[in-house]
DNA sequence: CCCACTTTGTGCGTGCTTTCACAAGCGCGT
DNA sequence: ACGCGCTTGTGAAAGCACGCACAAAGTGGG
């Protein structure tokens, strides 16, 4: 299989370029799946929605996989930035929240692609609490400690309504948990050390209809509406 | 096709100050809620999660709305907020993929915070298609093209299998859409002039798994923690 | 009116990101 | 063996974004 001894563990991955590298294994194990062996940065620049230069210089941080005049091995960088991004080993996920937006994260497949194992859902609601839901039976908010100690929960997933998402997270990080993805609309209060990604459905809308207006501002009159000043 | 080649003067407010006017205008309605009728920029920088002098330098792009010695009124600023994330007026939503995500999109409520308002709910499995999912029924994709014409939708949301996403993405364009929401886990391919965001939970996962692995990595000695044991 | 105090708005230095452009490297055909 | 065509990896430049620090502008007390 791959099994090479180098080791160009250059510390100091930029922040943009581990954002992107998801999204270019994501492109590679499609092309993986159509049994493509090599690709140029060009083509998988394309299937990754990116500019080539960028996608090049982004690989260049991991260390020089690729082959000149050739591309780059699927496999090979699959397995690269499979390493670099901690898939090889599982993180255990706990659920908080078990909603409707809850269920969709526990039900949705593509969650645990690969490395990610859900591991517990918990929730505050009496009538929520022990129903199954995606192979798992919902625990009592009451047992996160336990649960997370036991089970070895390493990221706390929070999908709870906006007032509790606070509380959750300081019981995650009370009890160890240093990731947590917050899908509350909150902005959450950690020590310095824990890592807190938020998702959030209406800022993302609400950055969609800003573009939308500016389009519609600059096609037709603005006259129209509110009277914008220009200095 | 919008194309604006040398405008000199744009009025443009950074992207990145546009991705957080929304972060903004929610802590300063839950200041008005409280009551409040003047913020600081300290204090409202805060509450959002940001340093002070980025708040004023985001809000300085709107105009000059403080008073110095006195701060910022909340409900004149959440007005120009609003006005400005174009909130003032409605936009039409259209949810294609009725699963156990559309559903939680569907269903939740702060979605609709002011001005987004859900028009219509599609899908293409017979099953359900017909359902009434947050009181309205959902529809066959079939008629998307029909539904955004006479409900005037102007934002999709995308909540479909990944395999399904970039069809209904070119027919929301096909149609007119220039704003789509996607949760689908695939690049998707739209002409200029179409505003794409993407949601993905497997990537934010991904992200959280890298700096969990590099926390991991590089403290080797601090063993404290219950679980996270190293050789 | 004047002064002490508060808070905004912004010039500026610093560091990160993106993009260009091209030399260096590799494979293949001759 | 050699040169040609293709593609990577990366300096260098340009563009953004962030945050400090401070002048400008306003408030309130005496």
């Amino acid at each position: 299989m791959i099994s090479r001894p180098p080791r160009p563990r250059e510390r100091g991955i930029p922040e943009a370029t581990v954002a992107r590298l998801p999204v270019y294994l994501r492109a590679l194990q499609t092309l993986q799946d159509r049994g493509t062996a090599t690709v140029s940065s060009e083509a998988l620049a394309r299937a990754a929605g990116v500019n080539s230069a960028k996608l090049r210089k982004d690989l260049s941080h991991l260390g020089s996989y690729g082959t000149r005049g050739v591309g780059y091995e699927v496999e090979y960088l699959v397995y690269q930035i499979s390493r670099e991004l901690g898939l090889t080993q599982d993180w255990s996920v706990a659920i908080v929240g078990i909603g409707n937006l809850g269920r969709a994260l526990a039900n949705y497949g593509g969650f645990g692609t690969r490395g990610f194992r859900i591991a517990a859902l918990l929730d505050a609601d009496p009538g929520v609490v022990g129903q199954r839901v995606a192979s798992l039976d919902v625990g009592h908010i009451d047992k996160l400690e336990e649960v997370v100690r036991e089970r070895g929960v390493s990221i706390g997933v929070i999908a709870t309504p906006a007032a509790s998402a606070q509380g959750v997270a300081g019981r995650f990080v009370e009890a160890g948990v240093t990731s947590i993805l917050n899908f509350a609309p909150v902005v959450l209060n950690v020590p310095d050390g824990v890592d807190v990604r938020k998702v959030d459905l209406s800022i993302e809308l609400q950055i969609l209809a800003f573009h939308a207006q500016r389009r519609a501002d600059g096609d037709g009159r603005e006259a129209e509406r509110a009277g914008l000043e220009m200095t």
